[in-house]
DNA sequence: CTGAAAGCGCTTACAG
DNA sequence: CTGAAAGCGCTTACAG
């Protein structure tokens, strides 16, 4: 592999020089850059990242990283993955802050300028809120040079450098292919939905919803409760759905609430006739899956929406390299009792 | 973060003292010694990686990769997985050697020899065919210096650092379980395995056979046949084995062999009876799951089954820290149209 | 427009 | 038993 030194060698010049060229910065005789970037191409020159990265020791990385996990369980894997990675970073002296938020603009605005302002982290992860207030001040911080990688929900107009979580679209098309696999015959099926207003549950309900409608025409949806995200309104939605129509053979739980929902089931000992669907691994899930209640919940791998973004952010500080692609799609991993 | 440069200072000693001690090369005066295992131990000392991984691109290291990608498309995906770290690893100066074997001994024997011999690598991955003659190599290798991780399969008796694959009992317990979700009723099951001699295949449906034993007693392993992993062996077989029992109503392929089995299925028109169920996503497999003759398959994270024995070995070479865990299971991965 | 030098945090001969 | 120095491959002021 070349090297700076080398090039500097044979362009007999000096190793500042070839950085300048190399690297854009300040301005450098064009007959002396032209040859400097001859040479650099002729050796396929690449540069060795473990100079990049000892040399950016200097600059004490710090990165931000912004949770709703005081108000869900979910994101506690994703603490996890964020944890494990940050342990990993402090061997590269880069620290990693965590600020726990309501799911709440205010909040998170706050949160976000107390990293900037007083912490003065050099880039940020975050699960950002849907609203204008909070993509703007993504950009305002890609203007002062902050990169920010959103995690778990995308935000429109933004400049965030790079997305790492679900495509909720293929993920809601997983469940219409995986609840037909798990039934037969006509399928009555109850959709619980978390709320209208978050895009990601709509985008999920949409895919299914699609999928069905062209490939599944045995599944038909008998109704719709909307719960909110909360177990006991989830509790309470069930069970009126379910008693209203107990034809009722199937459900989809599309969001949060799942325990709740699923207490319905049983307090209606309904349990073994109805296939049950869900998503996402929290402990009350994993009971049920347990249990055999649940048949099969799909997650979207948690632990790497929080180690991947600080893996981009700390590459970009270090290198200066963007991301190849700008959305990273988890996996949709199919979870049953067995490989749970 | 403490650095040895700062425990040199306050131990008023020179940085190479430090490092002796640290790193246990050479006698250091046992006064010295206790105090900069002091001083380290009350900063909280730990060698900064960035630092490590410089001073290592003396040693330009060599990886060597071996595998039995000539005789088992499954291999491909793994083959991605290792180009991908080949080109991530040469970022830090680490070139990766790639040699293709078929399944046998021999062969596996003189591609270890020469990548040791010859190109004189500093850390081996490879999937080892199992036999004593292996694992001595394996072993005899240790002593030299030269660390070696098994993939996909491991090897009893040897010294390998780690192994990166699938843990056979439990995606054989987790077809048990997938099966079970996806039929009803009474489930006469036909078994199509790969060679009663390799390890992997046997314990897969071991896995496989314990877990309908205990759990689900409603499928009855109606028929079982040996393909081989051959295609064409595969479909006489199984044609055969449908003929014979024409109350089959689900079938497990255990190993290769898919796609003729599949076609044996078709020629009898039976695939719209049959629930089929398979392992990996080799390109005829993939299909066979689009079109719907396959209702689920089983991966084994292929890819990181290329690229984690890389880390792991460059991990050991630039810092000495041998992994945390010597077996490393890639998790069970359940794909169906969908999420393919 | 350019070079010389110091520094990031380690390791590795070498000299004494 | 110990220190001084050079080197891994970059970047970053600084001086001219």
């Amino acid at each position: 592999m070349a090297t700076i030194k080398e090039i500097a060698e044979l362009a007999g010049v000096s190793r500042g020089t070839v950085d300048r060229v190399l690297n854009n910065r300040g301005a450098v005789n064009p007959a002396t850059e032209e040859k400097i970037r001859e040479i650099a191409k002729a050796l396929d020159y690449r540069p060795n990242r473990a100079g990049l990265v000892l040399a950016a020791q200097k600059k004490n990385l710090k990165l931000g990283v912004i949770l709703f996990s005081q108000s869900n369980p979910f994101f506690e894997d994703v603490l996890k993955g964020v944890r494990n990675k940050a342990e990993e970073l402090a061997e590269y002296n880069c620290c990693v802050l965590i600020r726990e938020v309501h799911f709440n603009v205010e909040e998170q605005l706050d949160a976000i300028n107390e990293l900037v302002e007083i912490e003065e982290i050099s880039g940020l992860a975050i699960a950002p809120y849907n609203d204008p207030r909070i993509s703007d001040k993504i950009n305002r911080l890609w203007e002062k040079g902050i990169p920010t990688v959103t995690l778990n929900t995308d935000i429109e107009n933004s400049s965030r450098i790079a997305y790492v979580g679900s495509n909720y679209t293929r993920s809601g098309e997983t469940a219409a292919g995986l609840m037909h696999l798990l039934t037969y015959g006509e399928v009555n099926l109850g959709v619980i939905s978390g709320s209208p207003k978050i895009l990601c549950h709509t985008e999920r309900i949409a895919g299914f919803e699609n999928k069905i409608k062209k490939e599944y025409p045995n599944i038909h949806i008998t109704g719709t409760v909307v719960n909110n995200d909360d177990d006991f309104e989830s509790y309470d939605q069930t069970l009126e759905l379910l008693r209203r129509y107990p034809e009722i053979n199937a459900l989809f739980f599309a969001a949060g609430g799942v325990y709740g929902g699923c207490r319905a089931v049983m307090s209606l000992h309904r349990e073994k006739k109805i296939t049950i669907l869900a998503f996402d691994k929290v402990p009350t899930t994993k009971e049920l899956v347990q249990e055999g209640i649940i048949a099969a919940t799909i997650c979207q791998q948690p632990r790497t929406q929080g180690s991947k973004p600080l893996d981009i952010l700390f590459a970009y500080l270090t290198t200066g390299v963007l991301p190849e692609k700008e959305n990273h799609y988890v996996s949709i991993d199919i979870r049953i009792k067995e490989n749970l």
